[in-house]
DNA sequence: CGAGTAGTTGATGTTAGTCAATTGACGTGG
DNA sequence: CCACGTCAATTGACTAACATCAACTACTCG
């Protein structure tokens, strides 16, 4: 989080699921920081390929990766009605010039999307799809924790094909995949009803040193 | 491309092929700027699974994913004999005050190369085998054609396990679909030799029109 | 020259994808 | 309120794509 909300003035808008928050090709006018709600954000090819590149909720910042460009590059469309800062790109540029600390947070949020990116090509690239799909529970738990909600037991606000894109699977995949994870008693769920069961197993699971809980 | 090195003083760093520029958990202390050479970037995970993210050329700027954090979090790996401009990280902060024009350039960097991996995410989320190496392939032939070089002409720097990896796949795969590719005469292809021989047909394949050459 | 590494290719196995049927939730309008 | 249509999710049967295992070749470098 860049902290950029803190230091001019935003617009407040809310925005209802199934809505685009801004879509590839639209004017890059502003960043946007998820005051509440839950957005995806997908990668567009010209041929009409899709890919969910990432799930956001309160305190993530969009937009960040058309920076330097006049238009958007991808997709974020809104699941679950949304709270939205708007931060006009040229007050964010204003910004920075007078907080020069800002700099910094700007340059550290946007390294740490890169990181955040590499970790889950990393999960794609050497996971089968049980795997993947432990690791993408776990890392939505452990989001929802520091935001202060239940690791345990969440509600998902993205249907299976969307964690299926998300994870490079098929959303029968995914299904499979939970019910699976159910049987071994790791998780209960019941469409979108999540509870983790077995937090240290499920980590196992994903190859990483039990940390959450 | 950041520019950064225009600004500062750069120490020159010749780096042999199979060395580390840097490791995962060693002090970030300075960006690098390629000046000659060819590098590959892996992501570690705790359990020793690897991926390979990238692989990266004169131009290229390597490390802004550990801004904001005190050490590395991948490796550097050089494949071909490096010239490394470093750019020691308080030099770049100075600069960043002292040119604004900078700040921008770097954010802009740095959401590049945010996009960059997501249009690979995108590639391994949604295209077979065959049409992730085609598009390895034009990729790194526009990258080459940047610099001056031939985009229908090249060697490669990596093994095919690397390809593999950065594609999520086996290196079995990879010679596979070279080998099919050139029976398909789209290109030629000879251990680490490779030529273009049909771009547009290789574009249609991965399904973008054609616009190098 | 010989060992080691990288790449290719074939045979076989496994995982995930495809196709299809079914169930259950939700929303609308009769 | 219930019937109906729609959509999301689950599950099964089958298939295809890729992985695995193994043999072999050809460079590379002490």
């Amino acid at each position: 989080m860049a902290h950029l909300q803190r230091h001019m003035v935003v617009t407040r808008r809310k925005v209802r699921a199934g809505q685009y928050l801004y879509r590839n090709g639209q004017p890059f006018r502003a960043l946007h920081f998820v005051h509440a709600g839950f957005l995806k954000t997908c990668e567009l090819s010209e041929d009409g390929r899709e890919q969910v590149t990432g799930f956001r909720m309160h305190g993530d910042l969009l937009g960040v990766e058309s920076i330097g460009l006049g238009a958007h590059t991808c997709d974020a469309v809104v699941l679950d009605d949304a709270e939205i800062w708007e931060l006009p790109y040229p007050l964010v540029l204003d910004a920075l010039q007078r907080i020069p600390e800002l700099q910094v947070r700007l340059a550290a949020a946007l390294a740490e999307e890169i990181r955040r990116d590499r970790v889950w090509m990393l999960v794609i690239g050497t996971l089968p799809a049980e795997q993947r799909v432990a690791a993408f529970l776990l890392d939505l738990a452990s989001r929802l924790a520091r935001l202060g909600f239940s690791a345990r037991h969440f509600i998902l606000r993205m249907g299976r094909a969307d964690i299926a894109s998300f994870l490079a699977l098929k959303h029968e995949t995914v299904s499979r995949a939970l019910s699976h994870l159910e049987k071994l008693e790791y998780i209960s769920v019941l469409r979108r009803e999540v509870r983790l069961l077995d937090i240290p197993k499920l980590r196992a699971c994903v190859g990483t040193p039990c940390t959450l809980q």
